[in-house]
RNA sequence: GCCCGAAUGGCGGAACUGGUAGACGCAAGGGACUUAAAAUCCCUCGGCCUCUGGCUGUGCGAGUUCGAUUCUCGCUUCGGGCACCA
């Protein structure tokens, strides 16, 4: 009988789906264990990175269910996009259908995988019954004054037609089409993710699970800035006309020749009402936003500014300064308005040099001499204070404190914290999404769609058309409405949500995915979170994590979750690439997972994504690597048709006394089921797990076809086998649960535990000693493992190789580390 | 520019807290079986040399150590993140 893998792999599918077998509930007496891989867009087919997430999710999943956890193992669809729309455009068919359709296709493909969800957990984010919950949320959030409107400059990608956060543009351009994004002035929903700023960062400390590079990317991200924000007075123009600033370097105030702007800076507006260069100005400032639109973030534009005529007076020493316009202050960073310190920061340096200002250096670093005309460029280091009033003297660490102070006391400046993070911009010009539950109305203002009013569905009969205005912004049906406060007739908000909510909170969903009164069952909730493992791709370190573990927090505060951070352990897998680059479509590198599950099965399949490297290294596609694992595959399988009768009469389990061969085929196993346990418990590593098994399985044919020595007997290849089964079950389950169910008639893998290792039959009878002279290895020795180090030495120094090398020679020292090696240092 | 990672045979990758470098797999070469092929099985497989032995070898250069792929310092290359953040 040949190893027929479609046979057994439908044959345990079908098992599995009509058994519910990994179906979970609460009431269990286990230990609960929550294992979640991200879940998919439903873009029509699963591709490699698929396979490889959920194989590695379905070891952890299979795994934990041996050791005896209630493991929650759910599936579902992340299944809003603008993908849908383009779609269903060319297509001349609805977003609803196309993606219900992938839907279908995708979910049979991962049944073809056999991965062990419970399936009657699946949630699709597009299906009312979900977004509504979301509306709630949102509606939630908007009453604890978390959700707010505004009109700002926004990130506007033209190719998607719609607006992105901050977190959505990469290295300047659209992460989903590459579309370099323009800045745009426009009107949107917001989330007050800088609320919890803080909160963000200093739970960071808490997620030893997670791997440093996402907490490191996460913490930069929201870039934490302490120091002293001051106002500086405007002259001829009132106390309230003030200029505010923003800075790291306090200390460094008393150096401050000139101040810089943002074009966009609202205090501009009355620096010109009277302003004899006004239009000059307004021109600069106009070129240079427009500039700014159009450069890439990638590029460090040259320095430019202008001279307003206007001045502000230092409040430290009295100093009146000129102020700036400058292409290179940013508006959305701080107060939009910086000191400028030329001797001390590279940026003002270059302009002060540019536009012939002075240049006055007021920390002096240790042995050294600063001037500010023959300077070369800023000096940032720390140093003591000169020039600097009753500050001068002091350590320029110290004074950045004192300096605070006393701007504290004086009234004009006080300690001050920034963060690089931006509060969450949510609106997206898109019909494919969730509406955003508001209404306008012209009398009573913007107003919540009322709880029980919800959903606010998506109408169906959208027309296929592009347009410069937001689809649902067409659809007269859908907008128009009733004001919930005045009955008047009102307009609906017309944005939908960024499909960034909803796998905001899909993981705690899970927890309760048909729970029809409120978002969350707050018992199951609390019950299953947060996820103890957590698996998905290395792109979402900023992005749907940081979202997730606000939305957690946020959860928290409105009373749903109990938790404060999400997923305690986040393993982020390395991509599939293939001929040195991503599989993708454009580059025709793809591997469609289903040709290979056709041609080797769905166990071979997971096996090659499980071995050729551990999980959060990239993975090099190798189709003659596939091959290699259905073979060792195959192997088993003869072997255990092969030697069926004798494994099911060995079953009774190994008893004394053994043969050679029988012990050392009996060590193996221990040893391989401690360092698979390990290789699992300790970091994932499946790849050295499965290469212990093969050598397990290397060790058991030879043995057992060598004869020169006598085979061992039935019981210890019993033993062999069925732990080479345990061990590979939770990679490869439908091989294992055939060929277990041929050998144990009646007895399902699945109701067995995981195999326990003997440490004394796990130990070595003999151990290979190393025997070094001067760091080189010389010689080895077999020798009982309760040897002690004098007699080991004794021997070293007798063997007849080493005494090559020490003949003659006086023996400095001898260095013996115990069961390892001997060093002989001459 | 700043902040992280990584670098080991022809290839993917092993090597626990410093202690046998190259496990396991792939590829390659040789052999057995076969009329033949496939499949299977066995052997060889970092480089060099005067080849039952020796020298050398984990990106490069130093250092610590009896001993370094592993630790320290300085580079190089590649990958990732952030990028005028005041």
């Amino acid at each position: 009988m040949l190893y027929d893998f479609k046979a057994i792999e439908n044959r345990w599918q079908d098992h599995w789906i009509s058994n519910a077998s990994y179906r979970v509930a609460m009431d269990s007496d286990k230990e609960k264990y929550y294992v979640l891989e991200m879940f998919p867009y439903p873009s029509g087919r699963i591709h490699m990175g698929h396979v490889r997430n959920y194989s590695i999710g379905d070891v952890v999943a299979r795994y934990k269910r041996f050791r005896g956890y209630n493991v929650l193992h759910p599936m579902g669809w992340d299944s809003f996009g603008l993908p849908a729309e383009n779609a269903a455009i060319k297509n001349n068919t609805h977003p609803a259908r196309w993606t219900y359709d992938n839907i279908d296709y995708m979910r049979k493909q991962l049944r073809q995988l056999g991965l062990s969800y419970d399936w009657d957990r699946e949630i699709a984010t597009c299906n009312p019954k979900y977004y509504k919950w979301e509306q709630q949320i949102f509606l939630e959030m908007y009453e604890k004054g978390l959700v707010y409107q505004k009109t700002t400059t926004v990130n506007w990608c033209e190719t998607c037609h719609t607006v992105l956060a901050n977190e959505q543009v990469i290295e300047g351009a659209c992460w989903r089409c590459d579309q370099l994004v323009e800045a745009r002035e426009m009107n949107g929903w917001f989330f007050k993710i800088t609320d919890y700023a803080e909160e963000l960062l200093d739970d960071l400390d808490k997620l030893g699970g997670w791997p440093d590079k996402v907490v490191t990317m996460q913490r930069n991200w929201i870039g934490k800035s302490t120091g002293l924000q001051c106002d500086f007075e405007v002259e001829g123009f009132s106390k309230e006309e003030k200029l505010s600033i923003f800075t790291t370097r306090p200390d460094t105030i008393f150096g401050v020749t000139f101040m810089s702007i943002a074009p966009e800076h609202p205090l501009l507006k009355t620096l010109l009402k009277d302003n004899p260069r006004k239009d000059e100005i307004q021109e600069f400032c106009k070129k240079i936003i427009r500039e700014k639109q159009q450069q890439s973030n990638q590029d460090v534009i040259e320095k430019e500014g202008i001279d307003t005529g206007c001045h502000c007076i230092n409040p430290f020493n009295g100093d009146r300064v000129p102020i700036f316009v400058a292409n290179f202050v940013l508006m959305a960073y701080g107060t939009g308005a910086v000191m400028a310190v030329p001797a001390h920061d590279q940026r003002d340096f270059e302009f002060a040099r540019k536009y012939q200002l002075p240049v006055k250096p007021v920390v002096i670093p240790a042995d050294c001499e600063l001037d500010g005309n023959s300077m070369e460029e800023a000096s940032t280091l720390p140093g003591i204070l000169a020039d600097s009033g009753d500050f001068s003297g002091t350590d320029s660490e110290a004074a950045k404190e004192k300096i605070i102070e006393f701007a504290r006391t004086k009234g004009f400046g006080d300690s001050h914290i920034t963060y690089r993070l931006r509060d969450w911009g949510i609106s997206r010009q898109r019909y494919w999404g969730a509406p955003i539950p508001m209404i306008n109305c012209d009398t009573c203002g913007t107003q919540p769609v009322p709880v029980d009013q919800l959903p606010v569905t998506l109408p169906e009969d959208r027309e296929s058309q592009q347009s410069d205005c937001a689809p649902l912004h067409q659809r007269p049906q859908f907008y128009e409405t009733q004001c919930p406060q005045c009955g008047g007739t009102a307009k609906r908000e017309t944005d939908t949500m960024d499909t960034f909510v909803e796998s905001s909170w899909y993981f705690a969903r899970y927890s309760s995915p048909r729970f029809t009164e409120a978002p969350l069952d707050r018992k199951e909730a609390s019950h299953w979170l947060p996820v103890d493992q957590y698996i998905g791709g290395v792109e979402h370190a900023i992005l749907h994590l940081l979202y997730s573990r606000f939305f957690t927090k946020v959860l928290r505060d409105l009373g749903y979750l109990d938790i404060d951070e999400p997923f305690t352990n986040l393993l982020t897998q390395g991509m599939v690439i293939k001929d040195g680059s991503k599989m993708s479509k454009s580059k025709g590198n793809v591997v469609d997972p289903s040709d290979l599950i056709n041609e080797y099965g769905a166990d071979t399949t997971r096996l090659f994504s499980l071995f050729a490297a551990p999980p959060e290294k990239d993975l090099e596609w190798n189709s003659k690597g596939v091959e290699g694992c259905f073979r060792f595959l195959n192997r088993i399988f003869r072997f255990v048709q092969n030697n069926r009768e004798s494994i099911i009469s060995g079953t009774e389990g190994v008893g004394d006394p053994l043969s050679p061969t029988e012990r050392e085929l009996h060590r193996k196993t221990h040893q391989t089921i401690k360092k698979v346990t390990g290789n699992i418990e300790h970091n994932f590593h499946f790849n050295t797990a499965i290469s212990a098994v093969m050598e397990l399985f290397n060790t058991l044919s030879a043995l057992t076809g060598n004869s020169d020595k006598t085979p061992p007997g039935a019981p210890v290849v019993s033993e062999a086998v069925n732990t080479i089964l345990l061990l590979l079950c939770p990679m490869v389950p439908h091989f294992c649960a055939e060929l277990w169910s041929s050998i144990h008639k009646g007895s399902s893998i699945d109701d067995e535990s995981w195999p326990s290792w003997d440490e004394e039959a796990a130990k070595e009878d003999m151990l290979t000693i190393v025997v070094q002279v001067r760091g080189k290895v010389r010689s080895r020795l077999q020798v009982a493992p309760d040897i002690d180090n004098a007699a080991l030495e004794g021997l070293a120094l007798q063997d007849e190789n080493v005494q090559k090398f020490i003949a003659g020679k006086s023996i400095k020292k001898v260095i013996v580390v115990k069961k390892k090696l001997v060093n002989i240092v001459i």
